[in-house]
DNA sequence: ACAGTTTCCCGTAAATGC
DNA sequence: TGCATTTACGGGAAACTG
């Protein structure tokens, strides 16, 4: 007499660290009048699935089983409330095992209800969506695209093999997914020109080809041509730069980002001297450089650009006050800044005037490389969510809910 | 018949931490021709220290109990080596409580040995020496400003009670362990014009008198007058930032570091304009900052300093690469470096041209306040060893020995 | 040897306890 | 309430493991 019950609103998978607790809320949604009942709940990590089917075997270390008090009677519903940690790998063998990793292989939590009311027993069973369990932060971005890519490509509420054959997606589907990213984590989603520049990083010149298709291999697995990352790895640090060091410069939508070298020229050709932009570095993982057109004697363009400025170097100075104080030094010469205009022609000072956040130096008396500056202050004008923040996840047991006590970023 | 064996060659208590795994490795040391015999060995921590001696209680997670193999038989002696982890606290009842600090507690290992021979069996019984119990690295510098007191001022190999009422140390002996502590992680010890400095911190100006005693609430529990911070806490922030940021430029002895203000001026009146010193922040836990001596028109000298350079920016660019790149810039004025010669009159780049890491921000068009420099590369020229680092510590069971397993730093 | 994965643990921040 | 202490966990690096 158990009665599967299929969830009802679906919202997305989610990653779960190993040694890193997080909680599960099992809610039964029936509102009943009585007060002489009992819930008693059994949580049970990759419940059924048939052996030989995940490589990994997890377990939770915690108290699985919680019976419902009466106080927990609340909002109108019963709810039992679990606080787990999930244990490490006990190693099985696996039919996948070489051809997915491990943020590909899906796991689920089953939920096992005993539902007792005036002498008659119930029992109730569901169980969470797909879940990705990884080990180290490090294997969260991977975490993060497996999420997005089921998010996107299916509406199935439990297909572990989603993986095994996963389908391709439309970049103008895909694209939509990345600019939400961006709105969501960053607090401004990506423009028109932003995702066309995307777009031609994985497609080559065919960029405004909206129905061109992407491989989840393409997307997450395999590295760019010529570069040790793949292209979701590559954005998504993008994505933590800008989360950490960049939030209002991104926010005030100064940042081109995505531009490739050839078209910053094209760009910055013919703008006046001193026109600047801001771009992300292709070449390295999480970089930010900027790049400015000067004119010899004899009207040539000439660009300039900065090696990337990393998170080591962000953390050190913000990134508004490293535009404002940036000097090109040549012996025996007043430095000068070089950088006049952000693109396509603001004044440096009227678009960036807002966002300085230490004294200029430039006082009576004030130093290079490191003038009295107050340390980095990266208040993030909205709450820190990531890729890794951990969605709440409703569906019924009515109905069950998952999130992280703390989130992982 | 148990036989306590006390420890042969004491050498100091050490530190270990709750969460992080250690090892600990009996061995008895009598030699023996034949090969039947076993050995068997318990650990216990806090095994009998009478209850209410100690207000927080520990316990070894892992497996405590272990027998000797045969081929555990090598360096021609018996061994038991464990792994162990130590658990949080479990709060007992503590007559010194409030008057204590964690690591000024003092806590054992004991070890039960079961030696079996030809029939024969023999019990044997030892224990470690004192241990400081943290829970985190946090309390680090506390727990070994413990190990010095206490290694400084007993021979006593178990006394678990000296945090009562420790003892005052002299100054000479003192002074002498300070120093050791700089030899021993920061590759240089303290010259006799450093301990000086650092004597008139601790007695004002009746440095020069060796024989002054310094209690153990001023060298590490109270803090220093108008100060956030005791003594030791700020010795340690500079040995840490030594040790990770500065080791070159340290070994060089081109720190002087512990001069004060007063002195500074004194000692940089009348030196060539441009000339300049290292000292630490005495405002701030591990700065460090250079003041260089100019003249104006009139003849009057004027200090400038700089803002003190902490890890955080530090760890952006190495210090010699500051020094050399640093520039003072007032509008319209072609930028110089001001500083000349480190005092007393070493030319800069004399002194720091090998310490330079990066390629230098004078060419013909580089850039301030971020030129195109490698990221630090702070490369210890010797292990890391830090006052956290557990040392071994070896007597009989036969012979005891301790050591962590990896490296708290 | 090596790459993918996990473990280890410091160091910061938040939570907890007294 | 404030301070001392512990817990939590991100992040870098080492260790592991097929």
């Amino acid at each position: 007499e158990k009665q599967p019950c299929m969830p009802t609103h679906l919202q997305k998978p989610l990653i779960i660290k190993t040694g890193v607790q997080f909680t599960t809320k099992v809610r039964l949604l029936v509102k009943l009048p009585e007060v002489d009942y009992q819930l008693k709940v059994k949580t049970t990590f990759d419940k059924d699935l048939p052996p030989g089917r995940v490589s990994r075997q997890f377990f939770i270390l915690t108290n699985n089983t919680k019976v419902m008090d009466i106080e927990d009677y609340s909002n109108g519903c019963l709810s039992v409330e679990f606080r787990h940690l999930l244990s490490g790998v006990c190693g099985v063998v696996c039919i996948w095992q070489g051809l997915l990793s491990v943020t590909e292989e899906l796991h689920s939590l089953s939920f096992e209800a005993c539902f007792t009311v005036q002498g008659l027993t119930i029992d109730l069973e569901t169980c969470s969506l797909p879940l990705v369990v990884i080990s180290n932060v490090s294997q969260l971005p991977g975490g993060w695209a497996s999420v997005m890519w089921y998010n996107l490509l299916t509406d199935e509420p439990r297909n572990l093999a989603f993986f095994g054959n996963p389908p391709r997606a439309n970049w103008s589907q895909l694209s939509e997914v990345l600019s939400w990213q961006f709105s969501t984590f960053a607090g401004r989603g990506l423009n028109k020109e932003q995702l066309a520049m995307l777009g031609e990083k994985l497609f080559g010149q065919h960029a405004s080809c909206s129905d061109y298709q992407v491989s989840w291999s393409k997307f997450s697995k395999e590295n760019i041509p010529g570069k040790p990352f793949s292209f979701w790895m590559w954005l998504d640090s993008i994505l933590e730069l800008i989360k950490k060091h960049l939030l209002p410069v991104w926010n005030e939508n100064y940042i081109m980002g995505f531009v490739s070298k050839e078209m910053e020229r094209a760009l910055l050709k013919d703008k006046e001297a001193g026109t600047f932009l801001l771009r992300f570095s292709e070449s390295h993982l999480g970089g930010i450089t900027f790049t400015w057109v000067e004119y010899s004697e004899n009207g040539d363009a000439k660009f300039n650009s900065v090696e990337p400025y990393t998170k080591n170097r962000l953390s050190a100075l913000p990134f508004a006050d490293i535009i404002r104080d940036y000097k090109v030094i040549s012996d025996g010469v007043v430095p000068e800044n070089p950088l006049k205009f952000l693109y396509p022609n603001i004044p440096k000072d009227e678009a960036f005037g807002r966002l300085y956040n230490s004294q200029p130096s430039k006082g009576k008396r004030t130093s290079l490389p490191n003038a009295s500056t107050t340390p980095p202050s990266c208040q993030s004008p909205q709450p820190p969510m990531t890729p890794g923040e951990f969605d709440v996840l409703c569906f019924d047991l009515s109905d069950v809910s998952l999130h992280e006590s703390n989130g992982p970023n």
